[in-house]
DNA sequence: CTAAAACCTCACGTCGACGTGAGGGGCAAG
DNA sequence: CTTGCCCCTCACGTCGACGTGAGGTTTTAG
């Protein structure tokens, strides 16, 4: 399929798919006028490639772990930094977790001083 | 205390502390001189604002929730906000734990591979 | 008193994932 | 043939949270 379709499947602009061909994420085919022709897995693809840059990771640690991720292709230095990826996400889902329990907390307390009138401490 | 104290102490760059101020995020005191003084609060209020920051929130946000989260102050449309901010970083989670699995299957399989020789069909 | 350390205000630089024209080619329908 | 839509390649613009000097003042230690 070409670039315009693909965009519209996976959901992302078309500036978005150039961009992640430059960045080695994506080598689709080449018709001979030059236009992009992309495989049905793509689309899959691609959503991939928006979760981890979802997930905080940059186009070059992307680029290292695709081999891995898409075709299941693995060397340990690979696993290591994947590993490491799968820390640093866990850690980032912990501090979020605290974050949401504080704000959490602070609507359930200021709610309280609303009915209430009076202000009540909240857990921190 | 002056800006490098609360700097080294909240763990963050003296310039931060600065843009912060820039964004009305803190409003210290200042000498006759010009130099900025900031109370013992502000170390931890400090620490909130790193949290707020690190959970993707934007200086407008921040600025917007602050005197909810700090103070305890609240106005529905604040709770309305802060409730909104939570919804988002809930989502937030749940993207960040379907991704760190699928890394986490991928490390499973892909060990698997390394260790029988034969690929395994992650569970996706 | 003096020198180092810490502070001040501009104001431009950075980085990454795209957005946004500018200017031009390719191809199916009427 | 030409209208219109999709495609192409530069290449500069954006945005946010700071980094990084430049050039000058204030505070602190000896």
């Amino acid at each position: 399929m070409r670039i315009g379709e693909l965009a519209a499947r996976a959901g992302v602009s078309v500036r978005a798919l150039r961009y992640y061909e430059e960045q080695h994420l994506l080598t689709p085919d080449r018709s001979p006028s030059g236009q992009r022709h992309y495989p049905e897995a793509a689309v899959e693809q691609v959503r991939v490639i928006q979760q981890l840059y979802a997930a905080g990771l940059s186009s070059r640690t992307i680029v290292a772990l695709l081999p891995c991720v898409v075709d299941g292709l693995a060397t340990p230095e690979l696993l290591a930094r994947l590993a490491a990826e799968r820390d640093r996400i866990d850690a980032q889902i912990a501090e979020l977790t605290a974050t949401r329990d504080r704000l959490q907390s602070v609507i359930g307390g200021a709610t309280d001083t609303l009915l209430t009138g009076r202000p009540c401490r909240t857990a921190n």
